[in-house]
RNA sequence: GCAGGAGUAGCUCAACUGGUUAGAGCGCCGCCCUGUCACGGCGGAGGUUGCGGGUUCAAGUCCCGUCUCUUGCGCCA
C-alpha cells in the first residue's frame, strides 16, 4: 500500500490507508490505546482497539517511535470530535502496527503544551526539541523570510549570486574577524558580502545573495551570533539613497505579505502578529530623530554619533504612536562613524547617506548609497588608513566605471526573531553559534583551548 | 569588558528569619482502566543541592574563592 500523508487524511474517511510518521504521545487505556501519530503534513489520533491484532505492538509503543500505521480513516462520532486539534474530527482506527525505529526515553517533556524548556537546555537538545511544533513554526516563518527575499529581488531582476566565505587579510576594519589556517598563510571568514556585492553590481547590475556571514565580535547578547544568514542586495543606477530606501521597503512590505499569505497558522500558533508597515514608512534624519526623542523623553542624545539601544526603543515608540507605523527609517550618519565607500552627503559632507530601518525598538536592516567615483573612494581610502593593495579586487572594479549605486543587507535570524518578538535570537537559529556555544557548549574540558 | 540575577531529581520549579529523613508537577518503571486527546487512578525508582574551603551544635540556606549559565549595558558594516 502507498504511504498516505496524515495531513490528507480528512478526505480518506472510510478507506483503508497506510501513514508513516512518529508517535507523539501514547495514552493507554488499558484494553484499548491511543495515540497521536505526526509526519512532516500533520497530526492525528490513531485507536487500537482491543480486537486489533496490533494492540500487543500497541503497549511496546513510546514517545518519538517511528512506526507505519495501517489502518482505516473513521469520522469520529459527535461526542468524541475535538475542535482544538488538527483532524479532530476523523481518528485512524489501526489495523497493523510496525516498529521502524525504537525511541530512547525524552530527557524531557516534549508535549505540546507540556513543552517548557530553559534556552540552555533547548540549545544543548536542538536535535530532539526540533521536532516539537513550536520550533518547526519558527524555523518555517524563517525559512518562507528568506523565500520571499529571494522571490521579490528576482521579481525586481536583481541576479544572484554567491559571496566566498574565505577572504584575505581584513582591509576594513569595523567587526571582528575569525582567523582560519589557510595551507600555510592566514585567511578570513567573511564578516559581510559587501565587497564583493558591490564588484558583482559593476557587472550584473542589481545583484543580491543569501549569505553565511561570520562575526567574532566578543558580544552575549539576546541579539548577536557569530554566524548568521545576511540577506543583501546592490543595485546599480540609482538617483539617491532614496531608491535603496524604497527598494528595501518593498522587499520587508513583499516578506510581510507572504508571511501573512503563507505562515498565518504558524505566526498564530506562536502568538505573533506581523508588524504595521504604511504605504509610506516614516523616514527621518539621526538629527531629527535624535531632536525627537529629546522633545519626547528629555534624554538629550543630539549629537551623539548614533543611536543607543535606548534610543532605537524610543523612536519607534515615538513613531508608533504619532503614526501608527512600527517601521522606521533613519539616515545621515556621521561620515567618519561609518565604512569607507558609505556615499557623503554632498551638501553636509560631514553626514553621510547611509540608512537603517528600524522596527520594534531594533535595527532591522541597514544600507544606503555608496561611493561610486573612483577618485573620491581612493581618498576615503586614505582617509580611514586603508592598505589600497588589500582591496584591489574591489578597487579595480570602481576605477573601470561604475554607476551610481547603493544597497541594503539584513539579517534572516534577527528579522525572524523581530518578527515572532522572540526574546532571544538563538531561538531564532537553527544551530546557532556564540562565543560560548558550537552546537554543545564550549565550557566543557576537550572544546577549552590551551 | 562592566554591572545585576541564577545554579537543588532527566525537565520545570519549591524548601519562611540556618533546624527532623531536601519536596511537587511532568517524564521514567510496575499494576489497574473501552473514548482518551497534556487521559486518569494506585504504587515505585531517581539527589555528592555546580565545585572547593570556612563559620556553626547544625548549612540547599550565611561568608570567601572558583566554574558555569543568564539578563542589561558596552562592543558590533
Amino acid at each position: 500500500m502507498e504511504r498516505t500523508l496524515i495531513g490528507e487524511l480528512g478526505s480518506k474517511v472510510g478507506e483503508a490507508v497506510l501513514i508513516k510518521g512518529w508517535v507523539s504521545v501514547r495514552r493507554d487505556q488499558g484494553k484499548m490505546v491511543f495515540f497521536d501519530f505526526r509526519d512532516r503534513s500533520g497530526s492525528v489520533q490513531g485507536v487500537v482497539l482491543p480486537s486489533s491484532a496490533a494492540i500487543e505492538t500497541a503497549k511496546e509503543i513510546r514517545s518519538e517511535y517511528v512506526v507505519a500505521v495501517e489502518g482505516k480513516v473513521n469520522a469520529r462520532p459527535e461526542k468524541n470530535r475535538n475542535a482544538k486539534v488538527q483532524n479532530g474530527d476523523i481518528e485512524l482506527e489501526v489495523t497493523a502496527l510496525t516498529i521502524l525505529a525504537k525511541a530512547e526515553p525524552l530527557p524531557f517533556d516534549m508535549s505540546a503544551s507540556g513543552y517548557n524548556l530553559d534556552l540552555t537546555a533547548e540549545l544543548d537538545h536542538r536535535a530532539l526539541t526540533l521536532r516539537h511544533p513550536r520550533l518547526q513554526a519558527i524555523f518555517k516563518v524563517q525559512a518562507t523570510i528568506i523565500d520571499s527575499f529571494r522571490e521579490y529581488m528576482k521579481s525586481q531582476d536583481f541576479f544572484e549570486f554567491q559571496a566566498p566565505a574565505i577572504t584575505p587579510a581584513s582591509a576594513e576594519g569595523g567587526a571582528e574577524v575569525f582567523e582560519v589556517e589557510y595551507f600555510d598563510k592566514k585567511a578570513y571568514l567573511t564578516q559581510s558580502p559587501q565587497l564583493y556585492k558591490q564588484i558583482v553590481m559593476t557587472a550584473f547590475e542589481r545583484v543580491f545573495s543569501v549569505n553565511k556571514v561570520f562575526r567574532a565580535e566578543p558580544s552575549s547578547t539576546t541579539r548577536h551570533i557569530t554566524e548568521f544568514v545576511s540577506l543583501d542586495a546592490e543595485m546599480g543606477f540609482i538617483d539617491s539613497w532614496r531608491d535603496v530606501r524604497d527598494m528595501s521597503e518593498n522587499v520587508v512590505r513583499h516578506i510581510l505579505q507572504e508571511l501573512k499569505d503563507h505562515r498565518s497558522k504558524e505566526l498564530e500558533f506562536l502568538g505573533a502578529t506581523l508588524p504595521t508597515m504604511l504605504d509610506t514608512t516614516p523616514t527621518l534624519s539621526l538629527t531629527e530623530a535624535q531632536e525627537k526623542i529629546f522633545a519626547k523623553t528629555g534624554r538629550n542624545v543630539v549629537g551623539e554619533k548614533d543611536l543607543s539601544s535606548q534610543d532605537e526603543q524610543d523612536i519607534c515608540d515615538i513613531l508608533k504612536e504619532e503614526t501608527g507605523s512600527d517601521f522606521v527609517y533613519v539616515y545621515g550618519y556621521p561620515t567618519r562613524q561609518k565604512p569607507f565607500y558609505v556615499y557623503p552627503n554632498p551638501t553636509h559632507p560631514e553626514f553621510n547617506e547611509g540608512v537603517d530601518l528600524l522596527c520594534r525598538g531594533r535595527e532591522w536592516l541597514s544600507g544606503g548609497r555608496r561611493i561610486n567615483d573612483y577618485a573620491q573612494l581612493m581618498q576615503h581610502v586614505e582617509q580611514w588608513g586603508m592598505d589600497p593593495a588589500k582591496i584591489e579586487m574591489f578597487l579595480e572594479a570602481f576605477r573601470y566605471g561604475a554607476p551610481p549605486e547603493g544597497g541594503f543587507a539584513f539579517g534572516a535570524e534577527r528579522m525572524t526573531m523581530q518578527i515572532l518578538e522572540l526574546k532571544n535570537i538563538r531561538e531564532a537559529t537553527l544551530f546557532p553559534r556564540d562565543m560560548n556555544r558550537i552546537d554543545g557548549l564550549l565550557s566543557s574540558p576537550e572544546t577549552k583551548k590551551e
